[in-house]
DNA sequence: AATTTGCGCAGGTAAATGCTTGCATTTATA
DNA sequence: TATAAATGCAAGCATTTACCTGCGCAAATT
């Protein structure tokens, strides 16, 4: 317990600040998983699709080779970026878990509002009811 | 095409940075959505866990907030923040079309290494085989 | 009515991020 | 062998993030 509270309050200090998530959290480094996920990509390749400089794709790059997430091989002078797509089952395991939450709930959901459904036909059955047997009553 | 140039382009500046890939990038935000997961909890109660202060807590309870991961609601002068898990559907689609990809990979690796073990045994016997003619061949 | 509790808001700081330009290095190629 | 291509590395800059302290305000509690 004294070492959930000591990790995270240093949690951004200990903590190598280049994960999966952090690295997804940006569009362009997204953008640059879904090129090279079928095949591999040259640096160069990749950087002539974007707006920014070859540089600012190098740093992406950089992150995306640090925590995983692709492969830099060499090839003559050339270098190949391969997408390490196995690294993604980290988050696909995370949203897993909340997923069997939510898919719970939205049944419960369901199931509340059909009931909610039923209750209402009774109520107006039952209103229909009387308003018939005061009409009734009025003859 | 145009559009997309364009876009990519300023995705950094016209995007509100606030989409449920950065929210989930922090690993305060996602204990947060941890703690709030099953039932609804007091903003006080969620600052209590953590080694930061409330108002530390409140950014990022804002921030989860504001790309719709929970919903706060009042309650006398008490806030109770309910998660909206539903919203990381978006998480959910994005791994699930990659995992797609590295499954059928590691089914074709898989393939390959046992094609591999299967040549390196025949290999194997072959050698076997020479050596036995050797041995042969020498008596 | 006075105090406590539960929060938001404003202002400030250090570090991280995302980008740039400029220069060095290696490898093909004319 | 000179040159072009493919890249890395370093320094610098603006913006964002993740914190903090201090203050105010409204709803409960005493």
């Amino acid at each position: 317990m004294l070492a959930f509270i000591f990790a995270s309050k240093y949690l951004h200090i200990m903590e190598i600040r280049r994960d999966v998530f952090q690295a997804i959290a940006d569009p362009t480094r997204r953008e640059i998983i879904r090129l090279i996920a079928t095949q591999p990509v040259k640096i160069n390749t990749i950087a002539e699709r974007f707006d920014v400089t070859r540089q600012a794709i190098s740093l992406h790059l950089k992150i995306l080779s640090e925590c995983g997430l692709l492969h830099i091989r060499q090839s003559g002078r050339e270098r190949l970026c391969e997408a390490k797509l196995e690294k993604l089952i980290e988050v696909h395991d995370w949203v897993e878990q909340y997923s069997k939450l939510w898919k719970g709930r939205l049944k419960a959901l369901k199931n509340f509002v059909e009931q909610e459904e039923l209750q209402s036909k009774i109520i107006k059955k039952n209103k229909r009811n009387k308003i018939n047997q005061i009409k009734k009553s009025k003859k």
